[in-house]
DNA sequence: GCCGTTTTCGGCCCGACTGTTTTCAGTCG
């Protein structure tokens, strides 16, 4: 899958561009490929040996020529050329927020200034005070940026922003000026990681609100203040971002925050094309000014001719037509889930008994729950050895009677060994009720050794899902190198589950495989790999990734009742051994 | 550079805030 790496190199054309002062809307140009490339449930690299690759939408003759290039040379003639004309550095300035193409090129040019360590020395000799159009405040602004692009280089996880997000929320809804208030922009799209938290709130005193936010007490530095906006630095080193605006026009308000950018460009363009135009404001007809919509968001998308649609899968991937034609997918909802099948105890590396957590799972309202915890090979998780397993498994015995009807599930989270075999002897899976397989060794070994090291994992008749399918840790870690394709297609003729792992730094499987899974036919389930009672919240993480790939109740396993899903893991079993 | 249920040319989402300016450009989302 190279869509990130093709992207890559069509968003570097696209700031080059703009730093030569390019047709803002030739630059536009390369970022919407570079966008849709990037969210392409398919590889790119397929649509363009089918020969596809204009048919992509945003994708026209010259950009097709590029990405066709690039995919068969690994380079770019004409990216070359740019890089010639723009300095390496000078295209890192653009990631200092408040400076833009006019002001980084202006600073390039008259000062000559072509890395951040530059930037930064003549923002303290007053030097880029002296330009046009920059001052004092501008100086200080950048040197402020400066610093914290070093303390908050990254994303803020969605399992970090959301719940601050909420705290805010909590803080200021009793605030007598505020009518409603919600997380919006990619937090209400639970993207997997966050720039900035948005919140909207509606008022008819809308500077109150921004007034009292910026007050908060969790508010270090307040970035910007007006009467409809407010934007602060909290305490966290977090950046939050306030718009409150009148009650009646919250609905479009909070369609325009929600996003993504690309699902609202397209949904003015829908509204253009019938005379009407979008805002924040409300839907209007373009000849006589008349307000059409406004108030709730359904209202907005109602006059357009669509069904309202979930937040999550607002990325402009097929959902307005979807909307269209009311063919929009049932997404599963979190009250679906009927259990958790990767969670670990005190018996390896988990924090609490196999009680304290089958006690949590019943109180979310589970029936069942898999403890998990890992095999033999996973020394620094305290994996268990086979007689350590088969002695968790009587305890396990002891315990489900006094639990019933709530069920603790036989299970084990087994390494794959760097050989492909699993971790335990089949005569000790088989009386496992659960067997989820995984890799936590050998991350160095080449894209083929693990891709075939899974599929060999795969002919185990034993084995029922595949954790946390590459490895990634968010912000920390890339995962290995793997061909999920293959791995995909190799599980749904196996047989095998695939997992959505929860946990806030993995959601592993991402939106993107997720789809494709469904498309291949691969059943999927979400779990959270809880270590502790509390990690068991995580669900609705992997939920959110679950929505976002647009699955349904019918693709997610953990959906089923017990019998069902025990059934399912059985009838695996019976086949491989009918086969052997 | 891309695109077309009026268009193969002439458009391209829309508005708030900031800072440096006396009316607006740049940046952001």
């Amino acid at each position: 899958m190279r869509n990130a790496e093709v992207a890559g190199f069509l968003d570097e054309i696209a700031d080059l561009l703009e730093l030569m002062g390019n047709n803002r809307f030739r630059v536009g140009a390369y970022r919407n490929a570079a966008t849709r490339i990037q969210s392409m449930p398919e590889s790119v690299e397929s649509v363009w040996r089918a020969g596809q690759l204009q048919e992509v939408p945003g994708i026209g003759p010259s950009i097709a020529a590029k990405v066709s290039e690039w995919l068969q040379t690994g380079g770019s003639r004409y990216l070359e050329v740019l890089r010639r004309l723009v300095p390496p550095g000078v295209r890192e300035l653009l990631t200092v927020p408040g400076l833009g193409p006019a002001k980084a090129q202006l600073i390039h040019r008259s000062l000559g200034i072509t890395t951040l360590a530059e930037l930064e020395e003549a923002a303290r000799e007053h030097r880029l005070r002296q330009l046009p159009g920059i001052r004092e405040k501008t100086e200080n602004k950048i040197l402020r940026e400066l610093e914290r692009l070093r303390d908050r280089s990254r994303r803020l996880l969605l399992g970090v922003a959301l719940p601050a997000a909420e705290e805010v929320v909590r803080l200021m809804q009793h605030h007598p000026a505020v009518r409603k208030i919600q997380p919006a922009g990619s937090l209400r799209r639970m993207q997997e990681t966050i720039g900035d938290i948005d919140i909207l709130a509606s008022s008819e005193q809308p500077a109150e609100v921004t007034q009292a936010f910026a007050r908060l007490p969790i508010v270090k530095e307040v970035l910007a203040l007006g009467p409809t906006k407010a934007s602060v630095l909290t305490t966290d080193n977090l950046q939050m971002d306030l718009r409150a605006v009148q009650p009646e026009e919250y609905g479009s308000a909070l369609q325009y925050f929600t996003g993504d950018k690309q699902h609202n460009i397209a949904l003015r363009n829908i509204a253009i094309s019938k005379g009407l135009k979008l805002s924040e404001y409300g839907l209007f007809d373009e000849s006589t000014g008349e307000r059409l919509a406004s108030e709730e968001e359904a209202d907005i998308y109602r006059a357009l001719g669509l069904e309202w649609m979930p937040p999550e899968i607002r990325t402009n991937r097929g959902e307005l037509d979807a909307a269209a034609k009311g063919t929009l997918p049932r997404l599963v909802r979190q009250e679906d889930i009927r259990g958790d099948l990767q969670v670990h105890s005190c018996w390896s590396d988990g924090t609490a008994s196999i009680e304290t957590m089958a006690e949590a799972c019943r109180v979310l309202g589970y029936g069942y729950v898999a403890i998990t915890d890992h095999s033999q090979a996973l020394g620094v998780a305290h994996g268990l050895s086979p007689e350590r397993l088969e002695q968790k498994l009587r305890e396990i015995d002891q315990l489900n009677p006094r639990l019933a009807p709530f069920r603790v599930l036989k299970a084990a989270e087994v390494d794959i060994r760097s050989n492909g075999a699993l971790d335990y002897p089949d005569d000790l899976l088989a009386q496992l009720e659960v067997v989820v397989v995984s890799i936590h060794s050998g991350f160095e070994q080449d894209r083929e050794r693990i891709t075939e090291r899974i599929l060999r994992a795969f002919q185990n008749p034993h084995a029922h899902i595949l954790a946390h399918p590459t490895g990634r840790l968010l912000n920390r870690r890339p995962g290995y190198e793997v061909d999920l394709e293959q791995v995909l297609r190799a599980a749904a003729k196996a047989g095998i589950a695939v997992e959505i792992n929860g946990s806030p730094d993995r959601l592993d499987l991402d939106d993107v495989w997720a789809r494709r899974a469904k498309e291949l036919g691969v059943k999927i389930t979400i779990n959270t790999d809880a270590h502790a009672p509390l990690n068991l919240q995580a669900m609705r993480y992997g939920v959110a990734v679950a929505r976002r790939a647009w699955l349904e109740k019918g693709d997610i396993l953990n959906t089923l009742p017990l019998d069902q899903l025990l059934a399912f893991f059985g009838r695996r079993r019976q086949r491989r051994r009918r086969a052997a």
